[in-house]
DNA sequence: GGCGAATAGTTAGGTGGCTAACCATAAACA
DNA sequence: TGTTTATGGTTAGCCACCTAACTATTCGCC
């Protein structure tokens, strides 16, 4: 019988034992699906760490990141709902990340004069020189968890996640058809 | 310059380019990290839609996963304490999760009489029962997902998976050497 | 021009994660 | 036996996610 994404991964041997009581129950396939998202909180931990260490989390970061790169000049601007679609959450979750971006002063936000239903994000001289800080460090740590893979096992394996992606897909509607 | 865990993974080429800008970056480390957290969102999307469908979420499932597992017979309990651990999560998001599960009936509590600083949660018929509709379909949406991938594909995939996490669990100290 | 549909951003309420602090109890030590 | 340390569960506050609802604005159609 599995625990699912508890601290313990169960051995493959109680998989097998498991699949007995439930027909349902592959084992490989829990097994892997287990291991997939034991490996991705791992790694997800990781990188929170050092951002932590900047007084920043994943999803602000990521609204900074979006914006330096759909801002090419300093003077370009984003909508909070452009910002939601583009980082996968809901506007309403946008809205809170902006309120605290802002608080921090990472971004500043202004109405729209043209669409008044709008208002603009736009990111600060002090968020982008925090993403200077950052990134070293970001990357570092990025390819530091993944050196113990080579070139071609990182190729195999982006790979084989590729192919779980495509799947996933299908069960979520066409809603992401868009990625890539 | 690579967006990070954003709706629109960046494609190898773009990641090249960024390094010419980013000496740390990794371009293959960045792809097979971004495409890792990528699959492991998505999966856990999966398996979530069909908790969702039970009025379940992901966390209070464990649970009760925990409790079945733990206790083999129908009048065992377990501490909040035990459960956290178990459950990778602290003591505080699990007496909100005890809560919302006793809320429910899925779950009793009451104090312990012997160690009078302790609770004492016990799966309820309804609990298992509900587990029983759920676990079929569960099963199911793993395989399935899984499916694009043969015996040998998964097997490398948990290879790799499990490099990643050796390496993981050196970022986070020894808090976590005590999995598997 | 007027009306209905669509869009934008925010609020309210809920859930689940965290840390720090708290009170109560048990265990360890002198 | 008394004191200190450790453990257990909960609370407060913060954050990030969601849905549903709301108000305001814009768009499309007649």
């Amino acid at each position: 019988m599995p625990n699912l994404l508890l601290k313990d991964l169960p051995r493959y041997e109680c998989l097998l034992e498991a699949a007995k009581e439930f027909p349902d129950l592959d084992p490989s396939a829990c097994e892997a699906f287990l291991h997939l998202l034991r490996t991705g909180d791992e790694s997800a931990r990781v990188v929170e760490a050092n951002l932590a260490r900047h007084n920043i989390t994943q999803g602000r970061f990521g609204v900074l990141m979006i914006l330096v790169n759909r801002c090419a000049g300093d003077t370009s601007t984003l909508g909070p709902a452009e910002l939601a679609d583009a980082a996968g959450v809901s506007r309403a979750t946008m809205t809170g990340l902006i309120d605290t971006l802002e608080r921090d002063g990472l971004v500043t936000r202004e109405p729209d004069t043209v669409d008044r239903r709008m208002m603009l994000v736009r990111l600060t001289a002090k968020g982008r020189s925090l993403l200077g800080e950052i990134l070293p460090d970001h990357f570092k740590n990025m390819t530091l968890l993944m050196s113990p893979l080579s070139e071609f096992e990182r190729q195999t394996l982006v790979q084989l996640l590729t192919k779980i992606q495509a799947q996933a897909i299908k069960f979520t509607a066409p809603v992401s058809a868009a990625a890539v």
